[in-house]
DNA sequence: GAACAGTGTTAGCGCTCGCTAACGTCCGGT
DNA sequence: ACCGGACGTTAGCGAGCGCTAACACTGTTC
């Protein structure tokens, strides 16, 4: 269980480092990496540009951050449902209803880690994909309990195509949440499904 | 019925505005948008930089004249394909096989439509939003022929979350293209069955 | 064969960007 | 009372960007 519920919580008592990834986010998801300034950033969170460099290194080192906590947060959670007890269609309820959750509550945060991997530094990118591979395998793995005869290359190609699928909610705002979560869990399984 | 059977043929006798808009098709989705140079562009098709405006505009006007030909082509093509003859669910199933074409044959166009949508012109962007807004809803049509018990906003958010789906292609490429297809197929209608 | 349209070149302007430097202010600990 | 660290400011650098200007070459037209 990660030590923290969510990544990159925005509340009030949050502490200026958390601000910045924040405001960060929404500015990337927008624009785009390159499409926002340091003085965007910063002024976003009330406080002038070159001021950031007090909290990161660099403008990359913001982006590597906030890319590697959503990962890790991914994982750790998907690791954490993966091997709760229960069926394997349970774990796969469970993993559907988990990632549904995450994309919900952070919509920019998914269109962030879509869009901006090729934005990283090669030492943050090597780390991000590695993580992000592992969240895939965990997936794989539990697909293919629910689906035996399935092999690993379209358990693979499934995983991928789900979360495509789950991850289009910053284009689906006009539900409202919970009436979205649960369309979207039962497409996504029933997609799963469908595959079998 | 579109003129041209795929969007921004790269073919050897296309001539150079296609080899333009082919070329930064590739670049803009690997680098995004303000990633991505003029004088890149250029290199790519052989001339330098500048050479570029002897064709275009301006560097907007490229993205602008790729991503409204984008869209028109999914609208035309989708807009065929819906008015076939044919039940309701071979109307959805050629809906989804001519996307999973388009997507197959083209993850770079995928790419940057998904992500450069906010670097258009406001007036490029207004035009491309009304074609992909008509898109949808001809897939919203399709969705509520074939399971009239959903409500109109849910056949849209399903409509999305499909597109999410099928548009993964980008991120697919270990599986061979026709198997890939049949697999996206399969899970897109799985979903949408699972819908109703 | 001169004019011209089409397509390429290089040089360079003006602007923006990421980042550093130098400095100011507040605040807790001894 | 004073010091030092944390955190903010503004000014300005060097680099890279989109784009224009000025010019060169080629092939077609009358």
């Amino acid at each position: 269980m990660p030590a923290n519920p969510t990544p990159l919580v925005n509340g009030e008592k949050a502490n200026r480092r958390e601000q910045i990834l924040s405001a960060a986010a929404e500015l990337f998801a927008h624009h785009g990496f390159h499409g926002v300034g340091i003085d965007d950033i910063g002024a976003a969170v009330g406080i002038s540009g070159p001021a950031l460099y007090r909290h990161f290194r660099s403008k990359d080192a913001i982006l590597g951050e906030m890319l590697n906590s959503i990962s890790r947060y991914l994982l750790d959670g998907g690791t954490v449902w993966a091997n709760r007890p229960g069926s394997p269609d349970d774990t796969l309820t469970g993993l559907v209803a988990f990632h549904v959750g995450f994309a919900l509550a952070h919509p920019s945060l998914i269109t962030v880690q879509e869009r901006n991997l090729a934005n990283l530094t090669d030492a943050d990118r090597k780390q991000v994909r590695a993580l992000q591979r592992q969240y895939v395998e965990v997936w794989v793995r539990a697909i293919r309990e629910a689906m035996p005869d399935l092999e690993e290359r379209q358990a693979r190609s499934a995983a991928h195509a789900v979360f495509g699928l789950i991850n289009s909610t910053p284009y689906n705002r006009h539900l409202g949440d919970s009436e979205l979560a649960e369309l979207l869990s039962r497409l996504a399984l029933g997609a799963l499904r469908a595959a079998g």
